[in-house]
DNA sequence: GAAGCGTGGGT
DNA sequence: TACCCAAGCTT
């Protein structure tokens, strides 16, 4: 079995000069790490440094985080996805002020207790910020340990992740947490890639099983694959004397507290036009017409891809400007174009507001 | 354990 | 185009 030096102190060498100067290893402020951990989860660094230094701008603390309004917050957060992970981070951020003081906690098991924290993150957090000795396994980890010991069943499953944690805790060398739980991340990030694998520049090249066997790219074993369903949605952007009529999704469920126009899956042998007449009756109560077809935006959310049929869409003369009924939302607004920045919006939407108002505004009779 | 929850980039 | 992929958590 290898042992903790002849693994570690490649590894730790190797990042001492390859790490990436991120804005949270300056001086490794334990809010920036967990802000930073709960952005990186199911997406990049690429994708997050932006998002992270305009957060870190507008709520630089745990205080100014927990007095923020949430939808301050999902705007910060639009574009990011798996929207529940910002609510989770305002809930947490309030029961650290309101029950711990406004003192992040620094115990496992207190970061495990707050909302949208999960073993994954606690450990990352106490790893990182306090250099505590915790197996920080996330997919890039998996990656490297399927490969250097050459796991040939998938990383998720019980036995593998149990073997990874195991071996990734007991290969932590004493008062480097810090330092080796990242490098395993940075090395799966930057090396050790799923499709195109540097193993030339590896520093665990001479351990690796996987590659004495030239078998890195069967390794890791690929779960079962996921299944794609195609949809079709239609969707109206409601004009009234200049204004725009938006509303806010419930608070579960995909997008929740996100504003949004209404619309829906397209049925049957229904058109969308029609979809989007019966949507608009069966949300808002609001009989639309003089639909103008905009475009077709596609996108996709979790298990589907989306055909996003858009319309630009009337009330009848002398229609009363609040919705009779709302069965789909929270609460509704009138606003201007300009005002739509204010509002976190998915993405499918957001790119119908970009194409629509470019300019200053398009679909404004 | 499985499913729900987003998004954009890479190949 | 059509997949595949990513520093997971919750129910």
């Amino acid at each position: 079995m290898i042992d903790q030096k002849s693994f570690s102190a490649p590894l730790l060498s190797w990042f001492a000069d390859q790490a990436r100067d991120l804005p949270w290893r300056r001086n490794y402020d334990p809010y920036q790490v967990w802000i930073s951990e709960v952005m990186l989860q199911q997406t990049q660094m690429d994708r997050v440094l932006g998002y992270f230094q305009r957060w870190i701008a507008r709520f630089p603390d745990v205080q100014a985080l927990a007095s923020a309004r949430e939808d301050a917050i999902l705007a910060s957060w639009e574009g990011l996805g798996y929207y529940t992970r910002a609510r989770n981070l305002h809930r947490a951020a309030r029961y650290v002020v309101e029950r711990l003081g406004g003192e992040l906690p620094q115990e496992h098991a207190s970061w495990l207790a707050l909302p949208g924290v999960g073993p994954y993150t606690a450990a990352a957090v106490c790893a990182i910020a306090f250099n505590q000795p915790h197996a920080v396994v996330d997919a890039n980890v998996g990656r490297v340990f399927a490969r250097v010991f050459d796991l040939d069943t998938p990383v998720k499953e019980r036995t593998a992740r149990d073997f990874i944690a195991e071996h990734a805790l007991r290969l932590t060398p004493p008062g480097q947490a810090r330092h080796f739980s990242q490098a395993l991340m940075e090395l799966g990030a930057l090396v050790c890639l799923p499709r195109r694998p540097r193993c030339s520049f590896c520093p665990l090249h001479d351990l690796c099983e996987a590659r004495r066997l030239d078998i890195v790219l069967e390794r890791p074993v690929p779960a079962k694959a996921v299944t794609y369903i195609p949809i079709d949605v239609a969707t109206g952007v409601l004009m009234a004397g200049g204004l725009i009529y938006i509303q806010k999704r419930p608070t579960t469920g995909v997008w929740a507290g996100l504003w949004e126009f209404p619309g829906g899956t397209i049925e049957g042998a229904e058109t969308p036009e029609q979809t989007l007449i019966r949507e608009y009756m069966e949300e808002t109560g609001f009989r639309i017409d003089n639909l103008r077809k905009l475009a077709v935006i596609r996108h996709g959310y979790t298990k589907y891809r989306v055909a996003l049929h858009c319309f630009c869409c009337h009330l009848p003369d002398n229609t009363p400007q609040t919705p009779p009924i709302l069965t789909a939302a929270q609460e509704f607004r009138w606003v201007s174009p300009k005002e739509l920045d204010h509002f976190a919006f998915p993405a499918g939407h957001r790119k119908l507001i970009d194409q629509t108002f470019a300019g200053g505004g398009f679909c404004t009779e």
